[in-house]
RNA sequence: GUGAGUGUAGCUCAGUUGGUAGAGUCCCAGAUUGUGGCUCUGGUUGCCGUGGGUUCAAGUCCCAUCACUCACCCCA
């Protein structure tokens, strides 16, 4: 029987691989503008910590992680988001002295048992970043400037910011309250069968749900708005203002929950109407208190998730690199000497393809074609008789002429991938 | 966990009321003795997802199973 990947998991051949790369790039180098360091955190933690930060009563702790004994019977998960294993190598390693401010960004994969569909995978990849030790709602709004900064940096529009306030330890609870006292004064007989479950278990995420008449019939129920203490309201009317000062459009969209409970006051999300029904492109939040409910120092956070396969999705192409030449074989006596010259080639910084054995003229410039390299070097009988490289532009009319081995070699020495177009020009010729 | 849809050539997909499998594309060769792309000509490729059943006969009908896709739930 063929053995095949695992549902949820998935392959990235170069193609797709690409655009991958292409963005953790990118977040790399816009993040370390804002002054972030890369932070490497392992795939595999004890499961109490992802039950203790993420929450107990969540999806994905309930029942979307990956959980096994090791050979000990000790339970360990594979993350199913990052901030957790962040929070914890922090308060392992961190060094941080009350005061200080750390920002931290990670990238790569995350798990989660979840049924695979359009931008959701059970092996799925995230760009996260954080900052720690900063109450202050400029350190939120930095952080989504950052994040818009990133996603215009690598192309995307068309994405549109979502934000809300959650309230704090102080407010949230009064706001709970009051809406399981609207519930109970409402005919739940009109809501969805998960919202009068929801009801009882997380009255926030009724306010979530997208089934029209659940939405008619909580039109009217209380907003954070009313019951948000003064100190959230000035947090939240500061981020609100910076984004406005710094021309980021959003949308004040009351009725955002973020799915983790460790997330309070600033809650904030991105997303695209482009993607199929997963809408969400990004997410995040200010979690104060996570780290000290972990053990840790009582340091204030904010951070967010990227999903990389929804941008992936947005993505129609990311900047391709066409190698430099491709050095066609046409005498079988000339392969080993081919070889060296590529080599060579590939010593003064250019790139490209050298077939293993010689072939006709025909194919050996269609591989050239189609490895979609700028020019192509030929060595046939007669330049390896003579010690020559045939240069052909690629482009255009095919423009070509015949130099030397050494020739060649010490034009790209000097110039690159430049000297290699310099060589082809047929009005230089050296013969 | 729930619902719907789809499995036929490497890829995208046709396949009639059941009658022994097709197109496009890709790849290879030639037209053009050592010149790619465009065009034309020729050529290769199939446990029709798997297992059972009905039938003289199943890619086609029935059952089961596996895989994939989309959606719900939930999330990035």
């Amino acid at each position: 029987m063929k053995i095949q990947k695992i549902k949820g998991f998935t392959d990235l051949f170069p193609d797709e691989a690409a655009k991958f790369t292409f963005l953790e790039a990118r977040a790399r180098e816009v993040f370390f503008r804002y002054g972030f360091g890369e932070l490497r955190t392992p795939l595999l933690e004890h499961t109490e910590l992802f039950a203790k930060s993420i929450g107990e009563d969540t999806d994905v702790v309930g029942k979307e992680m990956f959980t096994f004994p090791d050979r000990k019977g000790r339970l360990l998960t594979l993350r199913p988001e990052a901030t957790a294993g962040v929070m914890r190598a922090f308060i392992e390693g961190g060094d941080w002295q009350p005061g200080q401010v750390r920002k931290y960004c990670t990238f790569g994969p995350m798990f989660r048992y979840e049924r695979p569909q359009k931008g959701r995978q059970r092996q799925f990849h995230q760009i996260n970043a954080e900052i720690l030790g900063a109450h202050e709602p400029q350190a939120d709004a930095e952080l989504i400037l950052m994040l818009c900064a990133f996603l215009q940096d690598v192309g995307l529009t068309r994405l549109s910011v979502e934000l809300n306030s959650l309230g704090c330890r102080e407010c949230r609870p009064l706001f709970r309250k009051a809406l399981s006292d609207f519930f109970a004064g409402l005919d739940q007989t009109g809501l969805c069968e998960d919202c009068r479950r929801r009801v009882e278990t997380n009255p926030l995420r009724v306010l979530d749900c997208k089934v029209p008449a659940c939405r008619e019939l909580t039109r009217d129920a209380p907003t954070l708005g009313a019951h948000i203490c003064g100190c959230c309201r000035e947090h939240f009317d500061t981020v609100k203002s910076l984004l406005d000062a710094a021309k980021v459009a959003y949308t004040l969209n009351p009725r955002l929950v973020r799915g983790l409970d460790y997330y309070q006051r600033t809650a904030f999300e991105i997303t695209s109407g482009e993607i199929g029904a997963q809408t969400a492109v990004a997410g995040g939040g200010r979690y104060d208190g996570l780290v000290q409910s972990l053990g840790g120092p009582d340091v204030p956070g904010v951070g967010f998730a990227c999903g990389m396969e929804r941008l992936a999705l947005l993505l129609a192409q990311c900047p391709q690199y066409r190698p430099d030449f491709y050095l066609a074989v046409l005498d079988g006596r000339a392969v080993d000497q081919a070889l060296l010259l590529a080599q060579g080639l590939r010593g003064h910084g250019l790139s490209g393809e050298v077939s293993y054995a010689a072939g006709s003229m025909k194919s050996q410039l269609r591989r050239a074609n189609k490895s979609g390299a700028r020019l192509a070097l030929i060595i046939g009988s007669e330049e390896y008789d003579k010690g020559l490289v045939l240069v052909k532009d690629m482009e255009g009319a095919g423009d070509q002429r015949a130099v030397s081995r050494e020739r060649l070699l010490s034009m790209t020495a000097v110039s690159g991938a430049e000297g290699l177009l310099v060589a082809a020009l047929p009005e230089r010729s050296e013969e």
